[in-house]
DNA sequence: CGGTCAATGTCACTTAACATAACATCTATC
DNA sequence: GATAGATGTTATGTTAAGTGACATTGACCG
């Protein structure tokens, strides 16, 4: 085996090969970076370069907006700085859903819906 | 965890990156290929792309480099077609050799020294 | 309904990365 | 000292990727 270090951090990936791996467009990939859900490094010459970890993070933003999440939301899920609107239970409820990949039907940001649970 | 395949397979590693990894020049690494040592895919734009075990292989080359082998040494221990002028005795005696990594102090090609093992 | 916003597509233009080919160089070996 | 193996260097062309502006689509909202 090569002595290659973290093969899980290290930037080796161009974002053509991104594109293959998470089947996001270059547009998604470069937008979501902007909206600061993942943060390449770049080469000397202002190439963008992924990790396997940064494609995880990216088929995790994929399946997220696929279950109603707004990127907004997303970025609140990933850095849960000062959890106002909700509660702490209704985060690991969010994530709950998530995982069982239930409620996939329905519409518009899930945070914002509030998740349907005040009556 | 991403449903990416078999990361050791998958050529997801363009030339700039391989020589981040192997410290190898581009120069080399083409000219390896074109004694046949390695085969990179290529991209629809003709950009070769390596995989984890293109990088092993390139690393193995650098090393038997280093100890003295001469490429097409190398070429005859990773295909092993029909062994000449070596005897299988031999061919094994030279993996011990490669594996126990003596002898570095020598000149010119070891297969072509016959190992210095003949009275 | 008309407007706004979020997410993405598309186009134009520029630069970095990579490809090939030819020639140069250095070092053993014959 | 000519030859062959391994690599450096340079020139030139093509592909991949960068940014920025504008268009589009679909929800939502007053």
């Amino acid at each position: 085996m090569p002595d290659i270090g973290d093969l899980r951090t290290r930037c080796v990936l161009p974002i053509g090969t991104v594109i293959q791996l998470t089947d996001l467009t270059a547009r998604q990939i470069r937008y979501y970076e902007a909206q600061d859900l993942v943060h390449p490094e770049r080469t000397a010459g202002n190439h963008r370069m992924y990790s396997l970890n940064h494609i995880d993070t990216l088929l995790e933003i994929k399946s997220q907006l696929a279950d109603g999440f707004s990127l907004a939301d997303i970025k609140q899920l990933m850095h849960p700085r000062h959890r106002e609107p909700n509660s702490d239970e209704e985060v690991r409820q969010m994530l709950r859903d998530e995982l069982m990949n239930q409620s996939r039907l329905n519409q518009g940001s899930k945070l914002r819906q509030g998740f349907g649970f005040r009556p």
